[in-house]
DNA sequence: AAGTATTATGTTATACTATAACAATTAAAA
DNA sequence: TTTTAATTGTTATAGTATAACATAATACTT
């Protein structure tokens, strides 16, 4: 992994899971839903696959393509295949997020794993432009905020998009 | 304006100017730009004046619909007017990006307004998912998870996106 | 003031991201 | 098994944003 200094334990990487960490975390999430009372399907798992193998943000068009290529290299006969258009996709896309399986990162339209697939949790994004690596933190600092917002405000936070751009620790 | 409590001077609506606040804020940005030495052209002023007078964020192509009717209207010749297009818009937009004057909330696509026009600083914004106004917010949370970030990370922020949304105050 | 360079705007086309609406299929429930 | 519900496929299109090049306006130089 990095060198990375962590003085908080609740921010991880989200990339570069070993192959074995990949089919702990399919495992798990296969788990999760059972616990749920959702189906956790080949299509919905196979994106699930998809953004875990990658070794940075993913977008849906970048899915798409790779969803395809899968199913075209799977099959046998070529003619039979089905193309893989964007809804099928976002749909799946939308079911990991709601699942807390993954998140969107909307400053760059990009998904990623979620590194403490749990309940809803708020979380901020330490996002690289140089080696496209991202961070996941959800610690104290973002849930200060939310209680700003919460009791000095007056605001009921329901959604959150905290995205910091910018230079990773290894990158400078 | 609201009767929200306000326990932070940062914090403030970006919304309802009245007509001589956005005369004010008009012959603001325009001394800024000429002491930056930059140019304040009709068009950039035009696309500022829609920002500052709209209630609620404003999306690029809404602005490219109130700059051709603004045309029309304005124009004898109907003939002559000249189309708006997509990158007339986007172009002023980014040049008020730069210059600070207006702040882009990437989660719902949208432009508001920069309360406090200067330097380039971080804010977060709260979004009323009911009634649209947005507060924008530079206290301390924020540059707390900045500093968080910067010196117990090792990572150089460049950009944030900060958006919170859900209900203010009033629409509770 | 004329010519040159620079900046800004107009114009056309297109890329990228996402969703609506309906059909077909598959799995679950009765 | 039949019915129901959920999932996926399919087609079309909406919404957001930028590339590339042409034209026009402004600033700069002599």
């Amino acid at each position: 992994m990095s060198d990375i200094p962590s003085p908080c334990e609740h921010l991880h990487d989200v990339h570069y899971f070993t192959a074995k960490d990949v089919h702990k975390r399919l495992n798990a999430a296969k788990e999760q839903c059972r616990a749920n009372g959702v189906r956790f399907t080949p299509l919905r798992q196979q994106i699930y696959e998809l953004v875990l193998q990658a070794n940075k943000p993913v977008g849906a068009y970048d899915l798409i393509t790779q969803l395809q290529q899968k199913r075209l290299s799977a099959e046998g006969d070529k003619d039979t295949v089905k193309n893989v258009a964007p809804p099928t996709v976002y749909r799946s896309l939308e079911f990991l997020l709601d699942e807390g399986l993954i998140h969107q990162l909307t400053s760059i339209n990009a998904y990623v794993p979620c590194c403490h697939p749990r309940a809803q949790h708020t979380a901020a994004f330490l996002i690289c432009e140089d080696c496209q690596r991202v961070q996941e933190c959800s610690s104290l600092p973002v849930q200060e905020m939310m209680s700003f917002a919460q009791q000095d405000v007056g605001f009921i936070v329901a959604r959150s998009v905290i995205e910091l751009s910018g230079r990773c620790h290894a990158c400078q």
